[in-house]
Order: C-alpha cells, then structure tokens, then sequence
DNA sequence: GTAGCCATACCGAACAGTCGGTTTGTCTGT
DNA sequence: ACAGACAAACCGACTGTTCGGTATGGCTAC
C-alpha cells in the first residue's frame, strides 16, 4: 500500500489518520505501522518515539500558516486587504488540512510539556501578527474599538478550532466558499458597520 | 480533604480536575482516588467505570443547558430576545463550568461508540432548536438569509468551543461581559445591518 | 439492653491485558 | 566486510478492573 520509497510518509498519512479517527492515545503504534504496511523496526529507525510523529503535525501546520500569513502582510495592500486575505487564508489551510487540525485542537496536551510550549511559544507569534492587523484596522478607523482585541481575535479563531467538528468535505459546500461565509461574518462583526459582501466576494 | 459525607461528591470534582488538567486517557483511576482523598474500592462502590465518570461530566452540561434553552425559548419574548438570551446563557454556563468544557470538547472520542452517539443526539437537540430560532428570526427578516444557516451557528457554536483554550477567571474581563460582548459580535455578524448595542447590554 | 443478623460502605492486593520502546538478527547493496 | 534498512521477538511498566475480606451501624427478637 505505502509508495516503495516512502515508510516516513506511509507512517506520516497513517498516523494522522488514526490520530484523528480515534485520537492519539486511543492509537498504538502497532497499529499505525499495520496501517501503513511497515513494522515497529522500520518506524523506530526513521521516528524516535511516538510523541515526535505527534509533534510532526503541530511542526506542519504552524511553519505552513505562519509563512503564509508573513507573505501576505509583507505585501501592500491595506490592512482591509491582508486581514480578509490572512482569514481566508488560514480557513482554507485548516479546511485542506482537516484532519491535522483535530489532531492539532484534540491532542496537544498530549504531547510532552517542551514540545507544548514549543507550540504555545509558536501560536502566539501567529496570534500577535493577526492582532497587529487588527490594531491597525482600528487606528484607521475601520473596525470597532468598544470590544477588547483579544476578544475580536477569539472570535475568529475559533472558527478555526471548531471547523474540524463541523465541517464535512463530503458536504454540499465548497471549502473557499465556506472560507468566504466565515470571513465576511467575522468581518462584519467587527466592522464600524456591517457591510455585506459576500455575495461578491464569492463571485472573484 | 473530601467532605465527610460525600465520596461521590469528591471523586467528580477530582474527576473533572484532572481530566481538564492531564486529559482523560492521561489521568489513571489511581491519581483521581489520590486527589480525592478515597481508595479505589471507595470509588468503583459507586461508578462502575473510568467512563461512566466521563460520561457524567457531559450528561451534566447537556441537561443543564438543554433545560436553560427550552426555559428560555418557552418565554413570550420576541425571537431577537430569545436569541439573545440564549447566547448569553450559554456562554456564561460556558465560562462557569469551563473545566467541564475542556473536558467535553477535547475528550468526546474517549466515550465508548455508544455513549459518542447519546451525546451526539443530545447535542443535535439542542442545535436544532437553536437553528429554529434563527430560522424565525430570518422568516421575520432581522437576520442574514446570504449565508447557510449552518454556517451563521456554527459560527456562533465555534465559540463555546474554543472558550476553554483562552478564557481565563483571573483574566481581567468579567464573564458576563465576554459573554454580552461575543453574543453582541455574532448578532452584529448575523444581522441585516450591524447596529453595535454592546455598551448598553453590558449596563444592564 | 443485648445478642444475632445483615446490608452497605469501604479497603487494597492481585490480575490480566496493553503499550511504547529495545534488542537482536537478517537481508541487501556496495 | 560493512553499513543502512528493515523484521520479529521481547521487556518492563503501567492500567482499569476485580474480588475476598473487614468495619460500621441499624433492625429485630427476646
């Protein structure tokens, strides 16, 4: 089943999929190499312990959304710009990435406390560039003001959080569409005013 | 430690502790006799298993909330208030069991296949009225029809979820205040036009 | 009152199974 | 012959659960 060159990824795909299937500590190790037609010797040689393929799929997801998001706020658009572009973004990535994100909300206080503070330490560089974008939004005047940051930010990240639950990509909705829905609703949460856009937004 | 009369009592609140501390699969029936106070004879006199004190952590939250929502949808009050009220009253009852909830949102696929379905059919209650409320709503023309219903709750959903991972009770906001300004987000975000009434409900 | 009876509450050692990780050995290409 | 890539057997640690047994306290018969 695994492509002959390839135990890391076989390990990587299957793992993943069990993690999220029944969660990490529900998961031996026995079963994620049945899984990916390799055996126990083959996964200790290129893996050191199971935590690390844990580990793996924080490392993944963080490196993947923190350069995209770095790429979009070093272009020139405005803050209205960056900050819709930087939520459809991170949407579409977590959507893509379905079940890396159970895995990632479910299971990260099961990793060692290093490594958790490793992926705190790396959540809030993400965090506090998305809050700068909102900062800014604010002293040009575009968004609200009366609630206190950290809250407007919240809001939005736990769509994140919450998408894996809901979401099906069997489902009649398109991903960038969905993606589109939840940044406009965040977007006019925190607008001065409420502006829909969606529905050109959607057509572009 | 534990209260002279209440071995059931002081063995939850353990339960609760640690599972939101160390997680479920982590936390071993020996460390929650320990932090109770009790032995393990004690504690499987009285629950039959590690899942059923699981389990009792969900069925507490959803009858709790479950009672409060039908409470409110049963008033006189018109849909916008009801909607409101049953935001509101969620997030609170969120913030004040928020052990409860770390637990419930990262723990579900622990329970045996068939408690995950009694949860889950107990949960679709409580979304469906939920969705009925913000269907009245837009049959009345007060909310947003450009976007799937769906996607409007869960959108408001996402944020009972992620309450556990950023909330703090030593934090400086007050929980009803996080609970009127986020309710105040979602409406703003789901209305037809975004009318800021944040500043008044956090007087009342 | 008090002796006998019994249900309930509780104890804690032991069991049986599972798991992550290691050791040892084999095969292959160079 | 030697090193990297694996396979298979194995180990020690730990877990949820069980179960034989003890302590307590109320009820009944006399």
């Amino acid at each position: 089943m695994a492509a002959t060159a390839g135990v890391k990824d076989a390990v990587r795909t299957a793992a993943v999929d069990l993690f999220a299937k029944n969660g990490f500590a529900n998961t031996s190790v026995q079963q994620i190499v049945d899984a990916a037609g390799v055996t126990k010797g083959a996964m200790y040689h290129y893996f050191c312990s199971k935590d690390e393929l844990l580990f793996g799929i924080y490392e993944h997801l963080l490196t993947l959304q923190g350069e995209h998001l770095a790429a979009i706020v070093a272009t020139g658009d405005t803050t209205e710009q960056k900050l819709r572009a930087a939520c459809i973004d991170v949407i579409e990535t977590s959507i893509e990435f379905l079940d890396e994100g159970t895995v990632f909300f479910r299971s990260a206080h099961m990793l060692p406390a290093e490594k958790q503070l490793e992926v705190k330490h790396r959540r809030r560089e993400y965090n506090d560039q998305f809050v700068s974008l909102v900062e800014a939004g604010q002293r040009e005047g575009v968004y609200r003001t009366d609630i206190p940051r950290a809250v407007l930010v919240a809001n939005f990240f736990s769509d994140l959080h919450y998408l894996p639950q809901w979401y099906s990509a069997d489902g009649p909705e398109d991903g960038s569409l969905i993606a589109a829905q939840l940044t406009d609703l965040f977007l006019a949460g925190i607008g001065i005013r409420n502006n829909s856009t969606v529905n050109t937004l959607t057509k572009e």
